[in-house]
RNA sequence: GGGCGGUUAGCUCAGGGGUAGAGCACCGGUUUUACACGCCGGCUGUCACAGGUUCAAAUCCUGUACCGCCCACCA
């Protein structure tokens, strides 16, 4: 036993526990133990700088769900680790790059893949900092990089696997690319953002000279890759058309005519030009109608030597100077605004530019057909379920994932070419020579970053090999993620995890919200709203963050981050360091172990009615955790620790505490073991206060012992659980009554400003002293926490004007005030205090009068309703008397 | 165009067939020996709108409006 602090200091004890946690290897999975399996993977955290705001929500819950579930006596797998993040980390390192105006192709890529490694250390320390101090309770001994060798080979398996089975293709398509990270994107890589722009109208001669057939687009520079002008075949407007040939403005090569389903007639003239290698619609018209594909933008988004004149030219500069062309040559027919969706790069925020290139491809379809059926099976749960919706309708929708980028920092594709025949040699290891002799050049490309994060939840459990933890923690039992990686991840690892771990890879996806700002607003950097989780604990400390965080944890809702709530649950840590403090305070220097409870026969109620409490508490928490209900849970805490625990019972406990003998023992039993659940229910939730508290407090020496050792911590002792010895609806009644008496007091006192110093006698009425036997047992409590002189029964007290009377029940409570009360004023408030009743009574009156609410309403609902008419009526009759007395 | 969610006290949000809750804010009292980051008491709402189902709707259904998010091959 120690003593606390007078407040607490997060700032030195955080760090004191983690260490000590850590030392004890209280996080480690116990692959040897016989003990039931709770597994988790963390979703990797890209090593591109640090933990925002989003994260700590992502390490908070299942953080919640791991403490939890450790000690309820799992074997808690709760696997950490960060992800290279291909694209994202490369662009990072090449704007540090930009600063020293030099470019990654100035270091050359074995030296600039180094710049990234060195990065990415200092990246990785950062964040695992940034872990330890909001307490996740990852089991570092099995951290994981997604390009650790192991990793890395179960990467090469996987696509080696899949281009055996033909799954994995490599082909000349239209993909995304970004003309600035200068790489193929896949389709979730570009966000579209609906852009004002403007449709222009271009006429587009016949070929012999007289007309032309108008055609309207809002890209004018494609035109210059045109093959075809496209109408619907139904379309009347160009029924005679059929035979003519058109020439391309500017370029002036002669192009086709064709007919298309895919347009629609109603849009602009009812004719559409065609590029197919600019355009994915295009593309597709123009495999079905045998289209040449003529590229006139480049990698870098200039124009190519095909754009003729506009060849050397920026895209966007190519577009205004051309459409000025098409004006002074009478081409440009009209030009309207136009909103329209525009692709932009995800990671770097460039317009996203259609071109027609050789990449890597996995055939999707196969794949995400067997993910489909697991989920469909319930062999994984999604929660909340309406996630179902957006998981099975993108899967449903799916179009072949493009997985190679032209970066450096990543998974080398496992190709090789032969510089001597057009064999491709797919491989795990680096193949020697080519079959025919001649020698190979390996791909130099890298994969998605998101290949490898797919393979996550069993590339850390050292999949290909068969190893223990695969067998004893595969399938993990549940992942909690965000839902704005619904897509990018939890499907890939669904699509993978089931091809190649052989079955899904978690029985449960938890989905959170996204962290917003106190005003529902995305957080980001240009709006200058982000909030840093590390400024935030270095203020109200972890477990006030995590708290809030948990509170806030509505299902299906985003999260407003609000100040106020913020503050108000660092109040309630201090409440509960205070509270603590005065247990401790109270201990006798004597006490060295936890003692035990009494049987609960024979205790006073207010003992009786907190261990009801305490029992029904573990019950509704446990409940909430099962259905993820991290608010439910954090609010039920709050509320029963707060308002129920120190607001009454340690207030109703004081005057035991001043006792002697067994009265002061018992009392000290009660309080520990209440206090000491309350500890282990808020553990989960917050860490560190409750460790440092728990550590200071008397224990049994059997509690949260740490393995093959002495040491305990309460991250080990044993969650509670419902104790049915302690139900007693009794108790709680009469505390209830205890409770409704001293409000009733304290509300008239503070009605009329009678200060706490004033001590009054109160004086209770009741028509038989059977009735006011429980109140007279507890009237110690009464005068306590009332601030009364003394508390005295009667079955009759004469009527004084000078005393106010309310009305408890079946109890008249006399409160006399001589001097203070005005007679008048109590008449109004004794008056409105009945009109209030009178309303009451008279809807539940005519409730009860309607033949059809007796006859249909459940039995219970009647009869509560008709006991309570009768209450009220019972309370009325005594007012009115009471009115009356007053004069009114 | 499709899908999902929201609209409850001044603010941030719970709740969810029997007649409204929390935190913060606000008002009054209070330094009672754990806590003024406290204690005691109080005030606050046609639960977005319109229909419907029901004995009973803030709660279920339908529609409308507004806000937000996601998806989509809107030349």
């Amino acid at each position: 036993m120690r003593e606390l602090t007078k407040v607490f200091e997060h700032a030195t004890v955080d760090p004191k526990w983690y260490a000590y946690w850590e030392e004890l290897g209280a996080f480690r999975a116990s692959p040897a133990s016989d003990r039931p399996v709770f597994s988790m993977v963390l979703p990797p955290p890209n090593v591109t700088g640090w933990l925002h705001i989003g994260h700590a929500l992502n390490q908070t819950l299942p953080d919640i769900v791991a403490r939890w579930k450790r000690m309820q006596g799992y074997d808690v797998l709760w696997l950490p680790g960060t992800d290279h993040a291909g694209i994202a980390t490369q662009n990072v390192v090449e704007k540090q790059l930009a600063k020293e105006n030099k470019t990654r192709h100035d270091l050359g890529r074995e030296a600039f893949e180094a710049r990234v490694w060195e990065w990415v250390k200092q990246s990785h320390g950062t964040i695992t900092s940034q872990m330890r101090q909001l307490g996740s309770s990852v089991d570092w001994s099995r951290e994981r990089f997604t390009l650790d060798e192991s990793l890395s080979r179960a990467v090469r398996r996987v696509f080696v696997t899949l281009y055996k089975e033909r799954l994995i293709y490599r082909g000349t398509y239209l993909v995304s690319w970004c003309p600035r990270c200068r790489t193929a994107l896949s389709d979730l890589e570009v966000v579209h953002k609906d852009t004002a722009g403007k449709l222009y109208r271009i006429r587009y001669p016949y070929a012999d000279g007289d007309g032309g057939v108008v055609v309207a687009t809002t890209r004018p520079e494609t035109m210059l890759g045109d093959t075809a002008v496209a109408v619907h075949p139904d379309d009347e407007r160009y029924r005679a058309l059929s035979e003519r040939v058109i020439r391309l403005p500017v370029i002036g090569r002669e192009i086709r005519f064709i007919r298309d389903e895919f347009v629609d007639p109603e849009f602009g003239t009812g004719a559409v030009k065609v590029t197919p290698a600019h355009d994915p619609n295009d593309f597709e018209m123009g495999r079905r109608h045998e289209l040449a594909a003529i590229s006139v933008i480049d990698e870098d988004g200039k124009m190519t030597a095909e754009a003729g004149p506009y060849v050397g030219r920026d895209r966007f500069d190519a577009r205004r100077a051309l459409v000025e062309q098409l004006d002074a040559e009478g081409l440009l027919v009209g030009v309207d605004e136009h909103i329209h969706s525009v692709g932009h790069c995800q990671r770097c925020r460039a317009v996203v530019e259609p071109l027609l290139s050789t990449q890597w491809f996995v055939k999707i379809r196969p794949l995400a057909d067997r993910a489909l059926e697991v989920v469909d099976q319930q062999k994984t749960r999604f929660v909340p379920a309406n996630w179902t919706r957006t998981y099975n309708d993108w899967m449903t929708n799916i179009h072949d994932w493009c997985i190679s980028r032209q970066l450096w920092w990543g998974h080398r594709i496992p190709a090789w070419y032969c510089d001597d025949c057009s064999e491709i040699v797919v491989s795990e290891e680096t193949p020697s020579a080519c079959a025919c002799g001649g020698s190979l050049r390996q791909d130099t490309d890298v994969l998605d970053t998101w290949f490898s994060s797919g393979l996550w939840p069993f590339s850390t459990m050292g999949w290909p090999d068969s190893t223990r933890d695969l067998a004893r923690y595969y399938p993990t039992t549940l992942l909690i993620t965000a839902h704005d990686i619904i897509f990018f991840w939890v499907a890939r690892m669904m699509m993978l995890g089931v091809r190649f771990a052989g079955d899904v890879p978690f029985k449960t996806v938890y989905i959170t919200s996204l962290v917003r700002d106190a005003h529902g607003q995305k957080m980001s950097k240009s709006k200058g709203n982000v909030v840093d989780p590390l400024k935030l604990i270095g203020e109200i400390g972890a477990d006030a963050f995590r708290f809030t965080l948990a509170a806030l944890a509505s299902p299906g809702m985003d999260i407003s981050l609000s100040e106020g709530r913020l503050c108000g649950y660092r109040q309630f840590i201090n409440k509960i360091w205070n509270a603590s403090r005065f247990v401790l305070i109270n201990l006798p220097e004597t006490l060295t172990e936890r003692p035990a409870v009494p049987r609960s026969a024979g205790l006073d109620v207010i003992h009786r009615w907190m261990l009801h409490r305490a029992s029904e508490l573990a019950d509704e928490i446990g409940t909430a955790l099962e259905e993820f209900r991290f608010d439910v849970a954090a609010d039920r805490l709050y509320h029963a620790f707060w308002h129920e625990y120190a607001d009454w019972y340690i207030e109703l406990v004081k005057p035991h505490l001043q006792a002697e003998g067994t009265r002061r023992d018992t009392a000290i039993a009660v309080l520990l073991e209440v206090h000491d659940r309350f500890l282990r229910l808020l553990h989960p939730f917050i860490p560190f206060v409750t460790e440092e508290i728990w550590q200071a407090l008397p224990r049994r020496p059997e509690d949260g012992r740490a393995v093959d050792t002495s040491r305990q911590t309460i991250t080990l002792a044993r969650f509670p659980e419902p104790v049915s010895e302690w139900d007693d609806s009794e108790a709680v009644d009469v505390v209830e009554l205890l409770q409704e008496v001293i409000t009733t007091i304290r509300t008239v006192r503070s009605e009329w400003g009678v200060p706490p110093s004033r001590k009054v006698t109160v004086v209770i009425e009741a028509s038989f002293e059977s009735e006011w036997e429980v109140l007279r047992t507890n009237a110690d409590s009464i005068t306590h926490l009332a601030s009364l002189e003394s508390l005295e029964f009667a079955d009759h007290v004469p009527r004084d004007p000078d005393t106010v009377r309310r009305v408890v029940r079946n109890f008249q409570v006399h409160i006399p005030l001589a001097g203070i009360v005005d007679r008048s004023k109590e008449t109004e408030r004794v008056r409105k205090n009945l009109n209030k009743l009178v309303k009451q009574r008279e809807s539940l009156r005519a409730r009860l009068s309607n033949r059809a609410f007796v006859e249909r309403a459940a039995p219970a609902v009647v009869d509560e309703a008709r006991a309570k008419e009768q209450a009220i009526g019972q309370h009325q009759v005594k007012l009115e008397q009471i009115l009356a007395e007053l004069g009114g």
